[in-house]
DNA sequence: CTCCGCTTCGAGAGTTACTATCACTTGGGA
DNA sequence: TCCCAAGTGATAGTAACTCTCGAAGCGGAG
């Protein structure tokens, strides 16, 4: 699955890996804003300079996931074979399942901040967006259409907008419901937008 | 309209108007990362700790606008006498035709930043979290459900997104279609959306 | 195994957004 | 006119982020 990585390659994800381990492990103890980035590195036996060269921002530490591209491209396999909204919940039930549950623990920790703390809230949102951007040229692609269609716009917008209202429902009521059910729910809501049929 | 201020807070209220149109000139000339607060603040003729104390952030010099408030006061009013979607559209129709030919000039000069500048782009992604809540708040008081609901959380989102979509063609489109007709046919996109019909 | 080149790393210095504090000024009511 | 509260500006400090440059270390060629 991942062998064809160099030894460059693997020891910076290592890095990268003990950096977030790290950094969560101070921010618990004494919270987001009172941890530095030099400490963190001290902590981690890095430079600053090379938290700064791996993550680029402070949040980002908190908000890197090396699953995310994997997602994209599950995304973009199943809306070959499906409408969106189907596709969408497709790609979550079976990224959810996949997790182990230490992994399971690891993104509710980071969640937490990602939805408390502001900086790192709204580092995800940048994010947010450039899937957004991602999920337009899928959408554009299986139905030849031009991403800078306002209908594909508004479809990709639409189905990225409800799935973080899911994520945000479930952390707000403590992941008492799975997420896929959530998702179902939430996307009962919009059912029925397709860009098949532009008009009620 | 506006008579009962102080003479405090018309000071102030001048004071941000200046600040806010020296930035962009700033801006506009040397680039927004290139233009500090401190030069801002020299160039209006204030210190910079006024500048912080009014703005609270760089961005947020740009992002200001003193009739936010009336928008969603509005919505708040509309809400009540037609269905969300309808209350939007004329929300937006209403504010677009009461605009002045030189506010639409800045209106539309601060939105290039808002668009280009990755740091006033995430300081809107914030404003808008807020104005979501805000909707949802509205939304549940106009249908006796409560805020923290699923389904008045993707409404009042789905709501916002398809909104800021609109303005995002519509700037990306060089506003060559008016702002009225662009939201109309990003709504029809999810027409049909309503709480009083939970399932499709 | 050895050496060379290119990528990565670490150290140091510098910039600037932002915060906290505190003495000073000014508006607004008595 | 006087007084108090609110707003202002100067100053000092913090920490995120950037740039640069010399020092390793990986990976391929001989």
């Amino acid at each position: 699955m991942r062998a064809q990585l160099s030894l460059r390659e693997r020891k910076k994800l290592q890095a990268m890996r003990r950096i977030q381990e790290v950094a969560l492990e101070l921010f618990d103890e004494y919270g987001y804003s009172n941890v530095t980035i030099e400490r963190i590195a001290a902590e981690a036996e890095v430079s600053p300079s090379s938290v700064y060269r791996y993550f680029g921002t402070k949040e980002y530490v908190v908000l890197y996931d090396e699953y995310d591209p994997v997602a994209v491209q599950s995304l973009d396999d199943e809306f070959a074979a499906q409408d969106p909204v189907a596709a969408l919940r497709r790609v979550t039930t079976d990224m959810v399942e996949e997790l182990e549950s230490r992994e399971v623990d690891l993104v509710r920790r980071r969640m937490r901040y990602a939805m408390t703390e502001p900086d790192v809230r709204a580092g995800m949102g940048r994010q947010v967006e450039q899937i957004t951007t991602e999920i337009r040229g899928l959408l554009a692609k299986h139905t030849g259409r031009d991403p800078g269609d306002l209908d594909v716009r508004v479809l990709a917008a639409a189905l990225v907008s409800v799935f973080m209202t899911a994520i945000e429902y479930w952390h707000d009521t403590d992941y008492r419901e799975p997420l896929h059910t959530v998702l179902d729910r939430a996307l009962d809501v919009i059912d029925g937008i397709t860009l098949d049929r532009p008009r009620g």
